[in-house]
Parts: C-alpha cells; structure tokens; sequence
DNA sequence: CGCGTTTGACCGGCGC
DNA sequence: GCGCCGGTCAAACGCG
C-alpha cells in the first residue's frame, strides 16, 4: 500500500482533538473509554487481545486492555497513520454490509493491532479501533505526517 | 526476490 | 455437549 494514497479529505470526531499534530493526539487517545453513538454491535469494547483476558482476572486484578478507537469520516477505510500495516484477517461483521478488517503492526516486536470497519448506516463513516502501543518511532517522516493532518479536518 | 494481501480453514469461548 | 460466532493462522498469489 503506498502511503500517497490517502485521499483528499478525512474528518474526525473526536473530541479534544487539536492542531496539535497527531502525535499528541495519539497521547489524548489513552483516555480508556471513548463514547461513540452508533457502534455498540460488539460485546462491548472490551476484546481479546495482548495481555490479560476480557472482564476478571482471578486474584480480583482486573486488566483492562487498552482499545483505543476513531471514527472518521473519509471515503476510503485506508488511513495511514505513519506505521506499516499488514492485514492478517476479514470478517463479516453481523448488521453490517460491510466487511471488517484486521491488521497488525510489522515492526519487530510491535504488537499492535488495529481493526478497520465501515457503518452500514453511513458508508461514509469508518472507525478505527487500535490496539496496545507502539515502542517505535514511526517510520514515515513527520512532515508527511503533518501533511496528512492537515488533509484531516477536524469538527465537533 | 521480498513483502503484503487474499481467502478459506481452524480454534477457543460462550450460549443454549 | 453441541453449535454458533468472532478472531487468527497460514498457504498461495500478486506486485514492486
């Protein structure tokens, strides 16, 4: 996937999301919950995944795991972000037309996962949902990456 | 020639 | 105990 084939335009819902690149906008992703309206088709936000299981670990130590999710407004589920994707899954997701789609980080040792899935409701929306952190550096160059934030039009 | 996508199969958990 | 469901693996193919 070239990293030029970012379309025109990308709008993001989220809130506190400032010019402030997007780098720091990855920092105020770490809020554990996120509220969304429409997205609820799952059993919740809490999933498998990197460390610790769903809901109670045995001890009374819960670990939740970090999910991280973004609703953008684009037309293409493509969203490069800076790092290198590699798609490993597709699955049909129920009450949605759409297909959704799993990727994970290829940096050596980067366990990330992210997972990209279009509303039925709105073919224009596509959430994001990531997964764990990055221990890198992003491999892309941040000029670019601030290219593509000013591609993204936040509004609230 | 190396890497990333694709697609069906497989697996583990949960519900019934 | 069985079947469904969501998620991941893995082989093959395609592209740069």
């Amino acid at each position: 996937m070239s990293l030029n084939m970012i379309n025109s335009y990308a709008s993001t819902a989220f809130e506190g999301a400032r010019g402030n690149g997007l780098l720091g906008l990855m920092q105020e992703m770490q809020a554990p919950a996120l509220n969304f309206d429409g997205i609820s088709q799952n059993r919740g936000f809490a999933g498998s995944g990197t460390e610790g299981k769903l809901g109670k670990n045995k001890g009374g130590k819960k670990i939740r795991k970090p999910k991280y999710a973004f609703q953008t407004r684009s037309r293409v589920d493509i969203l490069d972000d800076g790092y290198r994707w590699r798609k490993y899954g597709q699955k049909a997701v129920k009450n949605n037309k759409f297909p959704r789609s799993y990727y994970r980080c290829t940096h050596q040792g980067c366990n990330v996962k992210k997972q990209v899935q279009r509303l039925t409701k709105d073919e224009g929306v596509v959430v994001t949902t990531y997964e764990g952190m990055h221990s890198h550096q992003i491999e892309k160059s941040p000029d670019n990456f601030e290219h593509i934030l000013s591609q993204m039009q936040i509004y609230s």
